[in-house]
DNA sequence: TCAGTATTCTTGAGCACTCAAGGAGGTAGC
DNA sequence: GCTACCTCCTTGAGTGCTCAAGAATACTGA
């Protein structure tokens, strides 16, 4: 098996890995996923706490099927509501709430937690993680929406 | 954020790709998605080309359950087939068939194929690789069926 | 010997995503 | 101002996994 076709694998199965840590640890303390934590931090980050739901979901790396049923649960427990758009009644905003800011900035600091602790044991030093961390930006757009993997 | 959260998500959202990319071309020319490719890779690199479900289940990062579930379709088109233990009635063995085997064959090529793809880009030398491949396997990578030397 | 426990595997219910189809709203050409 | 098309979002059906429960079998120690 070539190198190329081995790290592919390896990074498959460890991000199986780290998911499972940080799902288990978010859903434990805040009753979140993940995936749901991801969807905050997005919000959290735009422009006035609220993104469309189509950009959500090419930030997310899903399709906007993905978004709709991922963000049902979130609104259900108020994390985030929906918004209209004052001049296109076709788009819906995902907006953070009060509670959700709170959720997120709690989360956030668990999963920073989570994420220190994979990274802390002895054999890694600050020097490999920004090494990953430069190696797995350049592999970041692979594969996106827009490519149609047309392949050959 | 800390490097470490960053890089952690930086890897959860490197692998979804990936894996699109891999299900995509597997899928179009063999009818295999990535899982049942490494269900095929594992069995075959496997003694005597089969391993208890338990086993498999380990080797792959799932739970019993998600084998069983897995296995039910490679067993239905007949590239996997159940042995029973003589020895103890609780194990089934996953055992590889020929079509099976023809089929690992054909999907390693095309999966080779997509990894050369992912990291032909002129960004990616060969001493990038094996140093990605280094720090996944820190993080618990491992798992992964043993090759020696067949080179590239 | 046999009761209690551990292991292997399957099953039912549920969750999170996909694709394909479709409704509703916006836009451009005539 | 109509027709055709495009975009945004939701929904139905299906997939692939999870967990919890349970059946069957094996192991262990009094």
């Amino acid at each position: 098996m070539s190198d190329a076709l081995d790290v592919s694998l390896r990074l498959v199965k460890a991000q199986t890995a780290l998911v499972r840590r940080f799902d288990s640890r978010l859903g434990a303390l805040f009753g979140v996923s993940l995936a749901d934590f991801l969807v905050l931090l997005h919000l959290g980050r735009a422009e006035g706490g609220r993104m469309r739901r189509v950009d959500l979901a090419g930030a997310l790396g899903l399709t906007a099927s993905g978004v709709t049923r991922g963000l049902a649960p979130l609104e259900r427990i108020g994390l985030v509501v929906r918004e209209a758009d004052a001049r296109d009644a076709r788009v819906a905003y995902a907006a953070l709430t009060d509670a959700g800011r709170e959720r997120l900035a709690d989360a956030l600091k668990a999963a920073e937690q989570v994420a220190a602790d994979v990274f802390a044991a002895p054999e890694w030093a600050g020097a490999d993680v920004e090494q990953l961390s430069g190696l797995l930006t350049r592999l970041g757009g692979t594969g996106l929406p827009e490519d149609h993997g047309t392949g050959a």
